[in-house]
DNA sequence: GCTTTCCCATCGTCTATCGATGGAAGTATC
DNA sequence: GATACTTCCATCGATAGACGATGGGAAAGC
């Protein structure tokens, strides 16, 4: 049987969006990034890391970020991820079509 | 290199909720439900039959929905779905944890 | 010294979506 | 009565995204 009470706590295809967003007031590291991601949505969004890096890898890859080693400010070793401008414009991008999305979802929703 | 301009219109994840919306008025067949989709979307939500029916036999599956053949408006043969008791709680239980994540998603990107 | 917290990262699995494809059966066209 | 179009069903293979488990190293606190 399967058994897999689905714990997602995110919908699929919106965890680059919630990255960038995140980056938008500045630089930050991955384990700042996950954490006031679940901060800010009142711990409804869990990112646990596994799914973080590999999105991270992806946004590097695609040019939507850049990333230097850096000292956290717990004087730890940290990779500091910075928006790139292409990110900013794929940000505006992905949340033009989020919004797309849900919107004609909710019209699904309403429906009579 | 991965030229793949992703046409995907639809949220990973939602397709069970918006079938499950789709059949509470009454019952339905798949053809029909991916027209209407369509339609009450305004064509953002193009749902192709290759997502259309795994996602129908998923819900068979989880007794969310149950099947019976008849003939179609046009006089075709065609498998009518219908909402089963379980598939109403179902769809309560999805749409309130589409709510939450959504709510969640919003606070994100609203964020300072 | 030991544990906890911070911060990085990968591997393997699972699931869902989608493009391509195919078929059968009714309707319309000429 | 052949041809083509639309309706309606369904599967297969590829792809990608998220996640659990796992591992490690380095500063901080006890």
């Amino acid at each position: 049987m399967g058994k897999h009470t689905n714990p997602s706590e995110l919908l699929p295809g919106t965890l680059d969006l919630l990255i960038l967003r995140t980056l938008v007031p500045g630089p930050m590291h991955g384990y700042g990034i996950a954490n006031r991601l679940k901060r800010v949505s009142d711990d409804v969004l869990q990112v646990g890391e596994s799914s973080l890096y590999p999105a991270l890898q992806r946004l590097l890859l695609n040019g939507w970020v850049k990333a230097e080693w850096g000292a956290s400010e717990n004087n730890r070793r940290a990779r500091y991820y910075t928006l790139t401008t292409a990110g900013r414009k794929q940000l505006a991008s992905e949340r033009e079509e989020f919004s797309r999305v849900i919107g004609a979802i909710q019209k699904v929703l309403d429906m009579a």
